[in-house]
RNA sequence: GGAGAGGUGGCAGAGUGGUCGAAUGUACCUGACUCGAAAUCAGGCGUAGGUUUACUCCUACCGUGGGUUCGAAUCCCACCCUCUCCGCCA
């Protein structure tokens, strides 16, 4: 959420800042909005201090023992005007609330200008792609090749989109999570937490799901009147632990990293990547999220992106970084670099990370803050990053490591993870 | 799931429907005392919004939402959460 201060202050500014990221903010309505809110703000003010004033000389005078029919006649018909007044503006507060939800953050200045994934900028690309001397299989045929990927069931247990996997397969799957969470709290610094899956409205919303993109989400019914989401990424519960706090200066910064499954309707981007696991109504990921003070925020976002790719690096996997345009970045996004990975078999570099500074646009509506050096309660900045995507990282493994007969060659780093076996074998031939 | 108790400022903890945004303690800040610190003394110390060039003034907030009333932290209703005991359970 931005600062509605900022609107107020310099609407043409943050319309044309918005319209970097195709983005248009319908200034005229805001701007109704916000002359209706001052009259009847005031106006209600006016009659609740009346009724305050009067209120209290009733008391005074009944406290004296005098007759107090005249004082109560004279207030008797301001209460009407004061409830018309009162939910008239609660109801423009209401408005200009939901208006205020539905705007995107405003792109840093170093986020390059650009309408689509096509004007995104490569910062920098690491490692080389393998040259293969056989025909390079997709993950999907590796896996199924191994006998130890099976959509089929999959989708006759729940549906399309979703995936299982056997033996050595399943087994490198959560080696790949336990060497990236490894990785960050021994290295990097960050503590690990295990946090709900299922998260209530407030915390969709306070790290911008709500109520925008509701229909990306999967939910139950918890009660009547209360759903329950289940996460999209670990992102929420995490950053949600600092909602409604205040940390206290020196605890800054805070460094989670958590291990969950995400659940993604994704309704949009049906008939994208329809084969294979690489877009899954559930995946699992290593997030890494940090909450820091506002002016070290940027240096955080490198510093945490340098971390997840840390982990291609070890992997020995080629990747790129891409810092994403305006109109790419997400809608809670200030700045945001992803991570691709090379994938041999489409010839081409995708996204395994997707690593972003929200400013204090997720803090605004979190509310969660710090005491600053004054003592002042201040809105705190929020980074994360995918550190990585679990099912995408093996996907990348299956492919950038498989071997003419079949296997797949296990990277070192993961080896002791695997019993110290150093590849997966293909079934002999029967 | 059943029974009971309770939710008030950073924390602890008072609060007969009227001068309560809220006593008191503690923490914190400033000043005095001190070579310095501790102790002591004095003052300050919630959040958000509106208004004013400014000083100021005003409004809202005592778990959440409704209600009663001229007036609600206080009374009524619903919900949420926490704690204790019982039941069930990995």
């Amino acid at each position: 959420m931005l600062d509605i201060q900022l609107l107020r202050n310099d609407l043409d500014g943050a319309a044309k800042s918005l319209a970097a990221r195709g983005f248009e903010l319908d200034a005229a309505a805001f701007q109704a909005l916000e002359q209706e809110r001052k009259t009847v703000q005031t106006r209600t003010q006016e009659l609740q201090a009346k009724r305050n004033a009067t209120s209290k000389q009733i008391g005074q005078a009944k406290a004296k023992g005098e007759d107090v029919s005249a004082i109560m006649a004279e207030v008797a018909n301001l209460g009407d005007e004061l409830k018309a007044g009162e939910s008239k503006l609660e109801e423009i507060q209401a408005k200009l609330q939901e208006l205020l939800l539905q705007i995107p953050n405003l792109p840093h200045a170093t986020t390059p200008a650009g309408k689509s994934e096509a004007d995104n900028v490569e910062v920098r690309r690491v490692g080389t792609p393998r040259s293969f001397d056989f025909l390079v299989k997709d993950h999907v045929d590796v896996g199924e090749g191994l006998g130890q990927l099976d959509f089929a069931t999959a989708t006759k247990i729940t549906g399309s989109r979703f995936s299982l996997m056997k033996g050595p397969l399943a087994r490198l799957h959560r080696a790949l999570a336990q060497f990236m969470l490894d990785v960050h709290t021994q290295e990097h610094g960050y503590t690990e937490v295990y946090v709900p899956y299922l998260v209530n409205a407030d915390s969709m919303r306070g790290t911008g799901q709500l109520p925008k993109f509701e229909a990306d989400l999967f939910s139950v019914q918890k009660s009547e009147t209360e759903k329950l989401y289940l996460i999209p990424t670990a992102e929420v519960p995490v950053t949600n632990m600092v909602r409604d706090e205040i940390v206290p200066l020196e605890n800054l910064p805070l460094k989670f990293t958590a291990h969950t499954p995400c659940f993604r309707s994704e309704a949009g981007s049906y008939g994208r990547d329809t084969r294979g696991m690489i877009r899954q109504h559930q995946f699992d990921k290593v997030e890494l999220v940090q909450i820091v003070h506002p002016e070290k925020s940027y240096e955080a976002l490198e510093e945490l992106t340098g971390q997840a790719e840390t982990i291609l690096k070890k992997l020995e996997l080629p990747y790129r970084v891409m810092a994403l345009c305006s109109g790419d970045i997400g809608f809670s996004s200030a700045k945001t670099y992803d991570l691709e990975v090379w994938l041999p078999a489409q010839n081409a570099y995708r996204e395994i990370s997707s690593c972003s500074n929200f400013e204090a646009f997720q803090a605004r509506r979190m509310q969660a803050r710090y005491r600053n050096e004054k003592g002042k309660p201040e809105l705190v900045h929020t980074i994360n990053g995918s550190g990585l995507a679990v099912g995408r990282t093996l996907v990348a493994i299956l492919e950038n490591y498989q071997r003419e007969d079949g296997g797949v060659d296990i990277p070192a780093v993961l080896q002791p993870y695997m019993g110290g076996h150093k590849v997966i074998p293909a079934i002999a031939a029967s």
